[in-house]
DNA sequence: CAACATACCTCGCCTGTCAAGGTATATTTT
DNA sequence: AAAATATACCTTGACAGGCGAGGTATGTTG
């Protein structure tokens, strides 16, 4: 992993969102999705990524389900709500916004 | 302010040492300069700002002199040291790649 | 003379990250 | 058959940066 934790800080749960809304899935995948898609520039450790799902569930942004795996581990997999939706495109204007402003302020 | 912390969070010594580099500032200047900057969509918090100096003086990156104001009250001021200019074109770069990387995953 | 602006600074809470640990099942290697 | 690895879940507690709230001192303005 090259970049630090903290430039990505705050926007856990963004990308979780938007990983989400291509289509539903669970812990575990998302975690090799993320490094896979960044080609391992980034990963979203495990830690993380439970404590971001913790948050979305509890706003309302994303609602679980468990898999019906009849081989292998269960799986308990994460869907976006309508409200989930929402909230992500907020979180997409933030981002641009923040992308302006930082790219000014580090000329 | 519109921009919520945690996005800007790990920016903070960035931005400081981006605007020292224009020229040496004090603390309630650079405050009112990035809110100017940014038309107060940003601001750089006093505790965050005096917190950041910390940092950055125990890392070499800035050192600091007293002004010689007559009137007013007394500044402390902060320069940019040689390793703060290469430990700046450090976070420029760690910066784009971040953009680049949370570009890609916010689609 | 009260209010506000300029200028400095600290303390302690809050929140997101994550190392380290744990559980259980399935597959691959030795 | 035992050991190692991969898949899959999850929690705890430490850590670090941001910042609200508070403090000090001087100068200016109504």
């Amino acid at each position: 992993m090259s970049i630090t934790s903290d430039i990505l800080r705050g926007h856990t749960e963004a990308i979780i969102l938007s990983h989400l809304l291509e289509q539903d899935s669970y812990g575990y995948q998302i975690n090799k999705d993320i490094m896979k898609k960044t080609e391992n520039r980034y990963e979203l450790k495990e830690a993380t990524l439970y404590s971001a799902f913790k948050r979305l569930e509890q706003a309302g942004y994303i609602r679980t389900y468990w898999g019906d795996e009849t081989v292998g581990a269960r799986r308990r997999y994460y869907a976006v709500t309508e409200n989930g939706r929402k909230a992500y495109q907020s979180y997409k204007r933030e981002w641009e916004e923040a992308k302006t402003i930082i790219d000014q302020l580090l000329k």
